[in-house]
DNA sequence: AATGAATGAGTGTTCATTCAT
DNA sequence: AATGAATGAACACTCATTCAT
């Protein structure tokens, strides 16, 4: 009944073991023939979803990127919703950490893969302007909230320490704990 | 006149030309041909040097580290230690931001080779103490620090700025500026 | 027509190139290559059959050993079932003399090859069990017989003579002849 | 003192290494620089006396023959001789089994080795000289004994009863035993 | 004699991709 | 969509040989 599934789920199962394998092997270690086995079809029927190999990439790339869309919850003042950003991503971190392992592949990857880096560029520039208006446009703090961010994403265990020590840092003890 | 180099010279000039390859295509392209073609020799000749590829890696590997060494300069308060530290780190992502994409994919791959994260942890654990001692023996702002680094190298224009931000709102704006 | 070949004829066709190459060469000059380009296919295809090198040599090994069986035949006694024995196989070194060069070539590889070993231990198992009924279970005879067979087998032109002339000591000339 | 080898040392030395691997790796796994390190000299040194793999190839092969001359005894009678010449070949078999593996790994390689060829053919022609004599020029019995000889010379353990069985069958139980 | 550096042809194997079915 | 066969460029690594010292 089922011997034919419906393409969509195909791509996402196809998407969804190339994530996993980039997390486990890097970009280094991604083989097509792993993903499709991994996703139990033939090698040769990737090609039938994912025209090339960097087809598949970029769509990792976007699956990857979309969790980090609605990070910035709303809440009453600046300080409170920066905590709020910080602890979800500390939560993130924790619950999905080969989520981070993927991003910081890509990182790397999108400065030598121009397609890739138009991806995660345009996504940093929505991250950038968000966390513009919770730091009152003091773009230097949105750059070192990023960078914290991206330091810690290797490393799930000190993560929200880190995280809810540097928003200690920037909004001041004031209001919570 | 060096028809004929000193052998550590030939040593040095192809753990010089992987550690560019890496810097330009990711351990995903380091070839050893490549690499061989860039410092004079026979892709061949190459395993004379380095019996296999992995122990070219983990000279490189050696090689990025050692700037690592003495970038905590003496001083006369902590806090002053703790700015100079974080800008001779800014000053090397300006001269050598080479070096920090390196190291970020050194990170990445430690995940996956045990080889390597020996290394780079032999290395981390003497950052952390060195850190410690600025610090107050303060871990979480010595992740915090080691999170900052990590996350602006692969952003040398904005390095400095963070770097010093950083310090500032852990020092206190009390002495300098 | 056979602008496609059937798979199991390209297995075939492997295993004869291989087997062709091995009885010229030897296993010191067998390369995937050539055997590759005697089967009509490019070099890499090869391992879309074999796995490994390691995995068409024991394709090879039964191959050849196979012929083996059903070299005894049936008779009234012994003694004539064992001079048909001798003179199958002096018949099969006149016509097939390679078969008999590789059967020596995997003796000698048998030796520091597990795999093969197992091979053609099996074979000949079975071979001293259908001896040892043709010769009274006299093993001392069973081992001499194994012995003239294989001692003969790069020699041809000796093959028949040395063969019968065995026979003859063991048997008797009371019948035949 | 003995810094320097005297170059006789060295080269039986060489030849002896070659020997050895031989036995343990066939001519298959022969490497020049596996026979330069077993003889504890540098791996180029090694032209130095022998001028290429042939030619210490040809060396192994004339050491490996030499002690198959003054196999044939003297004695009273011609079956008695025979016995000592089976007896001699059976003790060599058990106390020096990588003699007889390195000569049948000469005889499949004399098939597609002129120069090695050459040697053992001249060997073999000794040989059969010998045994005509013993054998009343009964060439067929000749190359029986032959025969036999080849055919055990891997398997050690079997190799004394199959060996004077077949002096048995040829001579008769008459005289010994 | 001896060494270490270097060579280059070659070795099995890998892998994204193509194609006929 | 899916498959298996096939391709060819590329890969790390091997090895006998050469050469300068």
């Amino acid at each position: 009944m089922n011997a034919t599934q419906a393409p969509i789920d195909r791509r996402a199962a196809l998407v969804e073991a190339a994530f996993e394998s980039i997390a486990r092997h890097g970009f280094e270690g991604l083989r097509l023939r792993e993903v499709a086995g991994a996703a139990g079809i033939d090698h040769s029927t990737i090609h039938h979803h994912f025209a090339t190999k960097q087809d598949l990439i970029e769509a990792v790339v976007n699956r990857a990127t979309a969790p980090l869309y609605r990070t910035i919850p709303p809440g009453s003042s600046a300080g409170e919703r920066l905590r709020g950003h910080v602890r979800i991503l500390a939560e993130m971190m924790e619950t999905e950490p080969d989520l981070f392992v993927v991003l910081a592949e890509i990182d790397l990857r999108a400065r030598r893969d121009a397609q890739v880096r138009a991806i995660i560029d345009r996504v940093e520039q929505g991250w950038r302007f968000g966390l513009g208006q919770l730091l009152d446009g003091d773009t230097g703090l949105v750059e070192l909230v990023i960078a914290v961010v991206k330091g810690v994403r290797l490393d799930p265990p000190a993560a929200r320490a880190v995280l809810e020590r540097t928003a200690d840092l920037i909004v001041g003890d004031e209001v919570e704990r």
